[in-house]
DNA sequence: TAAAAATACTCCATAGGTATTTTAT
DNA sequence: ATAAAATACCTATGGAGTATTTTTA
């Protein structure tokens, strides 16, 4: 059976005449009459009633044209999912991301994509920026929204963002009526960072900044996520600095400051594997660069 | 766009080989790398990347291809459906009854049919024997349960069921303990009639019942539905002559008694049109002729 | 009788085969 | 060097055309 049986008999049934059916299908009639006595014979049931002088429908004739008519249409519409498949607008992007992008970069990041690609089902995933390298080689993601600078040959790099470090602070704290702090001012406090063992972009830059300062906490404590640390901020247990953009997570009893000394400059990018040709993926791609 | 070009495509998405997938499909591997590229040109997206030494599918592969094996798996069934309607196995009957069949032949009858063909929807018209007449030459029954005798020459008719008459009576009626009773003793009661108008074949038999026994009632009332005739008897209204098969609709407050003269013979059968071939009005009337 | 479907045949487009080249590891 | 896909070319099946017959209202 071909789709050619399929055709025709949707054309005589509509038609109920041989004659003007193959006319309508650009035919001669008997090659029509032809095709469908073999569709016929092939699926061994009888499928029109040719007796009479009229050409009608048998009942098993009109249970098949339901199911034909069903098919030819879902046959268009495989077409045109291939199509949009293939043009990026239908399907899954699996993204990582680091936790502090989620005050930044992510918000806009999403809404300029899911305006170009609205039936793309985003698969965010949150992660450290070491994690994110790792599923980005496993392929467990699409890209990455991550902190730079990272140095791999598979993978394509763009930059969206460089901002500095703030400090948060308890609300009660004597310095929070100041508008800007010198770090100098902490050298009795309790800081929280970031954990050092994760290999930490984020722990390397903030102890390279101390001994740039010259400036040595008297004790630290570590914690995984950032807004971890701005609970335990919150709490009373210390001080902490963390990328500027975390300011749009506000939280009752935290303030953050703006340092005196100039902080190590933050940078959070975007991710890929250089040889994924994925449309949906150039669609990001495409909406990141619009976005910067 | 032929189902071959779908069948080919699976066959290829399945193996990630074109070699494999011909020898699969029993055909040379040129022409299935042909019959790939046609389908790719025609809808003009790439369906496999062929780079690298492997061939897989690409995005919109992917998704033509979930849609694809969709598509195949509903020819199997449409053609399984049309096969399964042309043995009369599923589709719809339109069946008239006679109110009085409700209690003799039909529960039989739907029975025997159900199990032959139980995925037949029943349209289930109560209708008098004139009524389905008509309603067959429209053709807007496939088979009438009906009385007879009716003699149409376009009508095909088998007898199911020959059947005496009982009389109706309220319990409380001074010949209620009598097991049988004579006609002659209801010569001062009120009888209840079906109605003269309809042509009913019911009514000129009862009547002619009174002419031959020399019986006649002083008084009579008319009731379209045998259900009716009971209620009124019921109510203590008269008596009613009826199929002794109404005996199954038990009332309280009604009983049925038989007469000792001999009453006329009601005779139920099924009518079809002669010239109908659909395969489900054949199963029903085998079904009829295996119950009778 | 006339209109429509079926039959008989002819032809050629194209699906599929064979031989070979190209490509990527 | 080798396995696999693409290319080139050929063959022949069968889809479609023309002419005609059969059927039925």
């Amino acid at each position: 059976m071909e789709l050619r049986h399929l055709r025709y008999f949707m054309a005589v049934a509509e038609e109920l005449n041989f004659s003007r059916a193959a006319e309508q299908l650009h035919i001669a009639q008997p090659p029509l009459s032809q095709q469908i006595r073999d569709l016929e014979a092939e699926i061994g049931v009888r499928l029109f009633d040719r007796t009479k002088r009229r050409v009608e429908l048998t009942a098993a004739g009109r249970v098949f044209l339901a199911k034909v008519t069903q098919i030819l249409a879902q046959i268009d519409r495989a077409v045109e999912a291939a199509q949009r498949a293939s043009r990026g607008e239908i399907g899954r992007l699996s993204l990582g991301f680091n936790s502090s992008a989620t005050y930044s970069v992510l918000p806009n990041l999403l809404n300029a994509f899911r305006e170009r690609c609205p039936e793309v089902v985003l698969d965010l995933h949150e992660l450290t920026t070491q994690q994110q390298i790792l599923h980005l080689q496993q392929q467990q993601i699409d890209a990455g929204i991550l902190y730079l600078p990272i140095d791999l040959e598979e993978l394509e790099i763009v930059s969206v963002l460089k901002e500095g470090m703030a400090i948060a602070i308890p609300e009660t704290h004597p310095l929070a009526t100041r508008d800007r702090v010198s770090i100098q001012a902490f050298n009795r406090e309790l800081f929280i960072l970031p954990p050092a063992l994760l290999g930490s972009g984020l722990y390397n830059q903030i102890t390279q900044f101390f001994q740039q300062t010259g400036f040595s906490p008297i004790a630290v404590q570590e914690a995984t996520q950032l807004q971890t640390s701005i609970s335990l901020v919150a709490g009373g247990v210390g001080v902490a600095l963390v990328p500027a953009s975390l300011q749009n997570l506000q939280r009752a009893g935290v303030i953050y400051r703006s340092l005196v000394e100039p902080t190590p400059e933050i940078e959070i990018g975007i991710a890929w594997r250089k040889q994924e040709r994925s449309p949906i993926l150039q669609n990001f791609i495409e909406s990141v660069r619009e976005v910067v």
